[in-house]
DNA sequence: GGAATGACAGATGTCAATATTTGTCAGCCG
DNA sequence: CGGCTGACAAATATTGACATCTGTCATTCC
């Protein structure tokens, strides 16, 4: 054929799409490259599993909401107003998916579960850029100066409940906006 | 017969038994009658459904892990102190419970997800626990007098990866001792 | 008459046969 | 050649016939 071939990007494309329809364990190779207008096999080409096709997904859904997160850490202006803004989005960010994409979700809670490299490489980028806010903040004296790394993981963990894929259920609590305010206020003093 | 009638308590034991060994997909009242030398009917008698009668063993276990962190909580000396204590203990129960009883874990697990008003109970007798150190704290003035209810819950739901069924996996993970310290740190500096 | 039984219908679970999907690779095609 | 195909074996999932379990209740037992 004349056409270019087939690009990593493509098949990117049509597996996430494919992961949006029918979720993480309908979800087949054979689907995908049909919707490519290819055999499966060329599918193989770019991805050497579909563990890692599904991965390579969810790892551009991390990257993108990385990517959103970091305006807010970059910001200037008082570190604790952005630290805030900044989990909200966060927790918006996953509530939202779970809500309009559970299908994509499940497929973040699945990689979430067997992908322990990709999560921890996750979290490290995330907990990065809240150590940001944090220096900003103990730069500017609105924050005490004790151990930036190991806060940011700490504000990592204490939000566990409100951004960890298995508490998605908790999440249409009416209260869940309630009760991070107070575990907000709980980390705000605990920083000031 | 002339012996004695079947009592609730032998069948919530029989249960137990049952549910340890078996654990919560595979326990059955059969066999739990078959243990007690009754027919199924007769468990019947003391609990409506299956479901009823696993919860009472799950609430029993509660019921038992929240009495042996009352004294924690009553004892006199340093709150900062008692409250760490209690938080690790807590940890340890459950940590405990899903190392060596994984199926009676499994029954917890499960029963946490479709009885909302026993983990509610539940969480409100340990926030009660909690909210009492806090009080001892702010009467010694080791701890800020703010909104004493709310930092109860707040602390719970911050240390939710510690104690929540869903993260069991994660507890394998030989760091999570230190990331519970980190996070422990951070409620303690939000305290005083 | 209060407690227990056991036969029963409907729900749920099991398991083995069957079908789909994954991943490989020798060969085709432009 | 580089890129793609499609036939294939092995792994995984689905189905449906069958077995077990749940929950009820008319009846029996002491």
């Amino acid at each position: 054929m004349a056409a270019e071939p087939l690009t990593r990007e493509q098949v990117l494309a049509a597996a996430e799409e494919a992961l949006r329809r029918y979720g993480p364990t309908k979800m087949n190779v054979v689907d995908v490259a049909q919707a490519l207008g290819v055999s499966h096999g060329s599918v193989y080409r770019h991805f050497p599993t579909k563990a890692a096709l599904r991965a390579a997904v969810v790892r551009k859904g991390l990257e993108k909401k990385a990517a959103q997160l970091l305006p807010i850490a970059e910001e200037s202006g008082p570190a604790a107003d952005r630290l805030h803004r900044w989990l909200l989005a966060l927790i918006e960010f996953k509530q939202r998916l779970a809500r309009e994409d559970p299908e994509l979700f499940g497929a973040h809670a699945v990689v979430d579960k067997d992908d322990a490299a990709l999560v921890r490489e996750h979290v490290g980028v995330l907990t990065g850029q809240i150590a940001r806010i944090l220096e900003d903040g103990v730069d500017s004296g609105e924050f005490r100066g004790s151990a930036l790394e190991g806060s940011a993981l700490a504000i990592w963990h204490a939000t566990t409940r409100f951004h960890h894929p298995a508490h998605r259920y908790e999440w249409t609590d009416p209260k869940i906006g309630e009760d991070f305010e107070r575990v907000w206020t709980l980390i705000l003093d605990g920083l000031t």
